[in-house]
DNA sequence: ACCGTAGCACTAACGGTTAGCGTTTAAAAA
DNA sequence: TTTTTAAACGCTAACCGTTAGTGCTACGGT
């Protein structure tokens, strides 16, 4: 049965595409609370089980691009230039991340979200998943097999300066901030090579 | 309409941990997803709204203390001996908590917690209100108005240490390695006076 | 041309949660 | 004490997200 190439893909990407429209469009229209799933698939002109072969909930219609966030995140690790350090690589990441949060088109959205509880409760667990994966990229390039605490401790901070950022008055001072002191945290527990350093690792 | 002294408080207090006790007593028996709202209200011998008047969720009848916890933690801050720095101070609490929440007995009632993804999205929201308030107490004790980034931020990773140590292989050394962490990350924004420090800030 | 499979649809239900409304009972006011 | 008030509790009936069960359709590989 290899790989389904072609036609199926395209329909089945953009059958996604056209609920996840619809949904927001009403989310935004009409308030998150008073969209019930009913109506989506109405809009959207799909029966209920199709969206939730699509969508795992209905929360889920709203952090859409989530496996895009997560990507840019281990990508930030495992793609970065050669020599460069880990924390400054993902404080830029993180810094276009918040930007690109918080700019212009994309702030009812946020508000949406910010006022459901059951929007920041989803988030939240979608946040500790990217930690995960984070953690576990974190590891890898330090050759590591496994995620330790170390690892999994600064995925979280850097996981935790995206969502205070994107809250803060000011959201790229706060990610500088807060980098700073992810870079000390980091230092105590993978100290750099001293200046006659041995080893070659990158850090 | 003052307060609402005795006999009342005592009977509401009294129902509330009738059902507290009979949801615990029937999850751990069936599993969390196997018993339903009704089931438990039945075995509480109370009506599923009542059982809602006390508990605002089916999760929140699991995380009972939720509130003892959040206590402990802003205690640790305000209540620490004078002169006593903050963090070591919130170390010793984590530690504490950690302790309890690993100790023989606790146990199936985690293994619950961590088999049911209800639960464990339930935990997270809760943890984030718990750093909030943290963050609000840590705020109050550096005589800030308000929770800074800064403040927010530690009080994050102080909660992220409980949740990372909690499932760790080894719990207390997991708090000792990110209570490292944290002490570097804030000494670089809340740097101590030096021995010749004109202040008389406890830090 | 032919089958296997994946996408999709429909109905009906399950389970958490809430609204509406009435009853009891304890506390406060008279 | 008596009256008043409001909180706790109860019942019914529903809303809404989500899923099981079942089958149809059409694309892709052979």
């Amino acid at each position: 049965m290899t790989v389904p190439s072609g036609r199926r893909e395209r329909k089945k990407a953009a059958t996604r595409q056209k609920i996840a429209d619809a949904a927001l469009r009403l989310f935004l229209e009409r308030g998150y609370d008073a969209v019930g799933i009913r109506d989506v698939a109405a809009e959207a002109d799909v029966a209920v089980t199709t969206l939730f072969s699509h969508f795992a909930s209905k929360e889920a219609l709203v952090f859409e691009q989530d496996e895009d966030f997560e990507q840019r995140l281990t990508q930030a690790v495992t793609g970065r230039a050669p020599h460069e350090p880990l924390i400054p690589a993902l404080r830029r990441e993180i810094q276009a991340l918040v930007r690109h949060c918080t700019a212009d088109g994309a702030d009812p959205i946020w508000h949406m979200i910010d006022g459901s509880p059951a929007l920041r409760e989803y988030e939240e667990s979608m946040r500790l998943r990217h930690a995960e994966s984070l953690a576990t990229a974190i590891a890898a390039d330090l050759d590591l097999s496994r995620a330790t605490t170390a690892c999994r401790a600064i995925a979280r901070f850097v996981i935790d300066a995206f969502s205070l950022a994107r809250v803060a008055a000011d959201p790229e001072a706060a990610v500088d901030e807060i980098f700073r002191m992810i870079e000390a945290a980091w230092e105590v527990t993978f100290p750099p090579a001293g200046p006659a350093g041995r080893g070659g690792c990158r850090r």
